[in-house]
DNA sequence: TATATTTGCAACTGATTGGTTGCGGTTTAA
DNA sequence: TTAAACCGCAACCAATCAGTTGCAAATATA
């Protein structure tokens, strides 16, 4: 089961739940609520990303409230880090061109 | 046919091709020889990367030069920056409790 | 206690994926 | 011109995935 932060964030309906619960814990139900897909289908994307641990499970009673957890998607800023000087260098580069332009 | 950028970094040897990728241009032969997958399946790799345009192709003669593309990158950045906010809030705790251990 | 709500688990299905093999087209070199 | 190198395309296969349906466990409510 090859069970990866990449791979979980790979699906829309998973980034956006994990959009969804960036700033509120929410139960399965009212997660699912938000979506046409059936309850069981969105139960399995939570599954998924609890199980790469980007989501916490806090059960109070037989509700089951799941929080984001911000590490995890960090190794995912982490891995893009690598590239993100390139864009920067390129962006310095159209800026040079454009103050060039602007002089002329 | 899913092709987003989401999807195309999801697989672990997408992600080591764009890392070989980042700093030079490389053709599907080159590249292949870093992996211990065939060079049909490399090219398979490559091909769902350019056709998300993580990979731009530049072709001279019968070779066809790969090269890694920033500004498609940064869609990724761009989606985990809404996170962002999160991981560093918690660090500002983290670093305050720690401070507050310190002073003790 | 009997019933309704919330939820996870298991089995099944159709679609997608990663990989292999074989082939043909184009460019370079002998 | 003939042979080799570089590369993409298509067909095929096993494995995985997303979604549905049915069910059972646990908790809350009447």
């Amino acid at each position: 089961m090859r069970r990866d932060v990449f791979q979980a964030i790979a699906d829309p309906t998973r980034r956006a739940i994990l959009s969804l619960l960036a700033f509120n814990a929410m139960t399965p139900n009212a997660i699912a609520e938000h979506f046409d897909s059936s309850r069981q289908a969105i139960s399995k994307h939570i599954k998924i990303l609890a199980e790469c641990q980007l989501l916490n499970q806090e059960q109070t009673g037989r509700e089951i409230y799941y929080h984001f957890n911000p590490q995890k998607m960090q190794e995912v800023d982490q891995w893009v880090a690598q590239f993100r000087e390139q864009w920067e260098k390129r962006f310095d580069q159209l800026d040079a061109l454009l103050k060039k332009q602007k002089n002329k």
